[in-house]
This record gives structure tokens, C-alpha cells and sequence, in this order.
DNA sequence: GCCCAAGTTTGTTGTAGAGCAATGTCGTGG
DNA sequence: CCACGACATTGCTCTACAACAAACTTGGGC
């Protein structure tokens, strides 16, 4: 068990503004683990026992076809809840949550989750706000995958990776955690090759700069065009 | 304004077990409206104010891209919550709900979804399950836009037509709201072209019959042969 | 009953992008 | 340090489906 400091929290949306004792006891109850890469948190299907809060790394959320086909629903930065199907009053996870690389977590028991609510206000209603934007968000995904083109879909997917998960490097701005081109081709429901004709074309216009398993975008102003037009 | 009845709420899952009393004050509380086919209940953007129930016809929640497509989010039946962005602390509707047919509306401001869930505890709870259903629904879709083919996609989204809204006829089980080709395809993701020439084709092999806006299936289970495998 | 607009059907053509296959490169573990 | 597996690139082919075009059908309004 690592020692956890109180300031983790009390930047967090979900606990913003809660006493400092309260803080203490949301941290008591608390179970922290850590994982390595590509391993499961929890498995789609499974009974659903316990929320979770990501304090450090990156998690993949994942949806699995009966053919075997994987798609990502949703990426997890660290600070935000995942695993809150309690909330939602489901009784099994809806999809697999996998870390894309070495993350550090915290879980409560489901229970805790009401009780979070009533006893600290601003609780439930800060992380409904997330479930509506989050179902904002995925709104807008079934949008773009039905309007847009492919090229207009890749674009649009990196611009929001670095967004949210972006670090900035020297040459532009980079996404902080391994991705493969399969990993990209599952967000955007396209296959791994045409994800890595598209990102090296790019590169040889100086839009982007990536690596094996890591994609930095060097131009993100050319890379709205195309996300708009196709350019 | 017409007379409410309080049988039209007691079946309902956000009003079950409630008293009588408080059945009566929440149809006290609302402002009932009714609209023709093919009208705006809330338009994409306007402040949300309030929210609704549907309590007879069938309401298409729309979104609009900035090229002016316009795809279809969601479908609501009757006895169920639509524009509850109040609920998720969005201040906007993120999308139009457009009537299908004649459509008969109760509405309440946004003030009284907290006091409803103050006041009759299940209220609240009933309301996420749904939300957490309906999210559980979209990301269906985007599995489905990511994996499937076009036959498969508008197979899927007929049965679950048919399964939400379905009346019985005597060739099979109708949709019971008027829908196009061109609706259809704003679900799919695909074309009025396309969507007609599956439709034909389907229709010379007995699986569905479909008339101007109108369209049942006559033999489900080929239609679900269609959407696992495409055939 | 007739007209018109909205909805539907059907044909043709062009192309985005999937599918397949072969080769190249990186980095990790023995 | 080497070998192997995982990841990536690239070329070729082929098809599903969009895009365009044009005629046909239906039903509601005058």
C-alpha cells in the first residue's frame, strides 16, 4: 500500500470541495492498486462490485463483438471515475477496462458510491455531469462514424486524443501513452492499414510525427482542416 | 388542457410506487401539449428548461452536423423521460427531439426533477438506469457503424424497431410510427438509396413489407440471420 | 378529380477503403 | 548479442456502397 496524499484528491471534480476530513475518510476507504501494461481491471460482463478512480496512466475502455471484434468506446486520463456502471444501477460492467500502460488506481465498493452521494453533495451531480458529457461525447462519435469519411475520422480521433491525453513535446503535441495503429483503427472502426497509410502520408506533409506505438501531432491546425473537409 | 389521469403515470417506472397524493401533485406540476407530426418539441442549442414525458406517439431525438446532415440519436416510445439534460447539468439540449407522429407531451421545469428526486426517492435511481441503458444502447451503435456492413447495420436497426416499437399485425410485427427510407438511413448511416434497395430486396424474399413511410417485418427471424452473418 | 410535392424505385458509374499478402523494423527476453 | 514476436509499411486487387440521374408512385390539398 502506497502512502496517499490528500492533495491527490482534492483537485479532482468528483471531491472538489470536500472538508478535510472528509477527504481523509473517501482515502480510507479506499483500496489504491497498481497494474503494468495491457492488463485487465475489470472484464466486461463481470458482476459489477466496485468503482474506480484512475490516479495515474491510461485506461482503455473496450467492447468486444460475439465475432471478435474490439472496439475502443472511451479512454480514461488520470483524475476521472471509470467502472461507475453502479452508478447507473447496472449489475455487470458493460465493457472491459485494460490499461494502456502503467497505471494507479483506487476502488471503493459500490456501496460507498450512495453513500458518497449523501453524505458529500456535489458528489453525485459532478459525476452525472461527466456521464452526460461522456454520453455527449459518444453521441458524437455515431455521428462522425455515419457522415464522416475515414481520413475526416482519424483526424477527428487524434485531435481528441491530444486534447485529452496530450503532452507537449518539443516538435508539437503528444499523445502520452502507447497507441498502436490497431488501437487507432479500433476507435475509428477502420482496419490497421489504412490508419498507417493515412498517419504516413501525414507525416510526409509534416502533420504528424509518430513512432512505434506513439503518435505526436506536429500541425493540429492542418489536421482540422482535414477533420472538416478531407481536405 | 385535458384531463390527466393518474392511471397514465402509476405503470410507468419513474412514477412507480408512488402515493396517490404524489401522483397527483406531479400531474398538478405539469404542463401537458400536444403536437402534430413532424414538429420540434426542442431545438439543438436552446437552453434547456425543462423536461418531458412522452405519454402517447413516438419522438425522434436528432443531431445535426454542421454540413447539415442529420442523423437520428435515439427514438423515444411512449411512457418514457426525453430532455433530461437538466439531469446530466447540461444547460443546452444537445440535440432536437422531433415528433413522428401525433404526440402527446407532459413537461415540468428543471427545478422540479431535483425536488421530484428529493421527494420520492426511486425516482432518481429509475431515471440513471435508464440513462445507463441508453448509454449502454449508443455504444452498441458505435460497435455496430464500427464492424458491420450496411445490410447488417440496417438489419440490426429494424429489429430493434420492431422490439421497441413494434405492434403486432397480422403479417407480422409493424413499426407503429411513420418512418421513411430517408429515416432509416439517418439511423444507419448509409443512404435512402441503399436503405430502399435492401428494403425491395427483402421484401421480394417475404422477410419484410413496407409501404410509403411504413414498414413491418414478416419474418424476424431471417432478419436476425441477416444482421449476425449478412447472409 | 387533378396537381404537386414528397417519397420511392431503379440503373449506371466511380471510388474509398477493405482484404490479402509480402516485406521490413523494432525491442525484448533468453 | 541474437532470435523471435509484435508492430508497421506498402503494393495490389476487388467489391460494397456512395453519388449522380431519372422515372415512377402516392396521397393530400385545391
Amino acid at each position: 500500500m502506497n502512502k496517499l496524499d490528500e492533495s491527490l484528491l482534492t483537485s479532482l471534480p468528483p471531491f472538489r470541495n470536500f472538508s478535510k476530513t472528509q477527504i481523509r475518510t473517501v482515502l480510507d476507504l479506499a483500496t489504491p492498486k497498481r497494474f503494468g501494461q495491457e492488463l485487465a481491471v475489470f472484464t466486461e460482463g463481470d458482476p459489477a462490485k466496485r468503482f474506480y478512480l484512475l490516479l495515474d496512466g491510461h485506461i482503455r475502455v473496450v467492447r468486444t463483438t460475439p465475432n471478435g471484434d474490439q472496439i475502443i468506446v472511451l479512454h480514461i486520463a488520470p483524475g476521472q471515475l471509470f467502472g461507475i456502471a453502479a452508478a447507473m444501477r447496472r449489475d455487470t460492467y458493460p465493457a472491459t477496462a485494460m490499461t494502456a500502460d502503467e497505471c494507479l488506481t483506487l476502488s471503493w465498493p459500490n456501496a460507498l458510491w450512495h453513500k458518497f452521494a449523501e453524505d458529500y453533495p456535489g458528489f453525485a451531480t459532478e459525476n452525472y455531469k461527466t456521464v452526460g458529457e461522456r454520453m455527449g461525447e459518444v453521441n458524437n462519435r455515431v455521428v462522425e462514424m455515419a457522415t464522416q469519411h475515414v481520413e475526416q475520422r482519424v483526424a477527428c480521433t487524434l485531435l481528441r486524443l491530444i486534447n485529452q491525453n496530450g503532452k507537449k513535446v518539443e516538435n508539437g503535441i503528444a499523445i502520452d501513452f502507447p497507441i498502436t495503429r490497431q488501437n487507432l483503427s479500433e476507435m475509428t472502426g477502420t482496419t490497421l492499414h489504412t490508419v498507417s497509410r493515412l498517419l504516413s502520408a501525414w507525416q510526409k506533409e509534416g502533420i504528424v510525427a509518430s513512432t512505434r506505438k506513439r503518435v505526436a501531432v506536429t500541425d493540429p491546425h492542418r489536421l482540422v482542416l482535414i477533420s472538416e473537409a478531407g481536405i
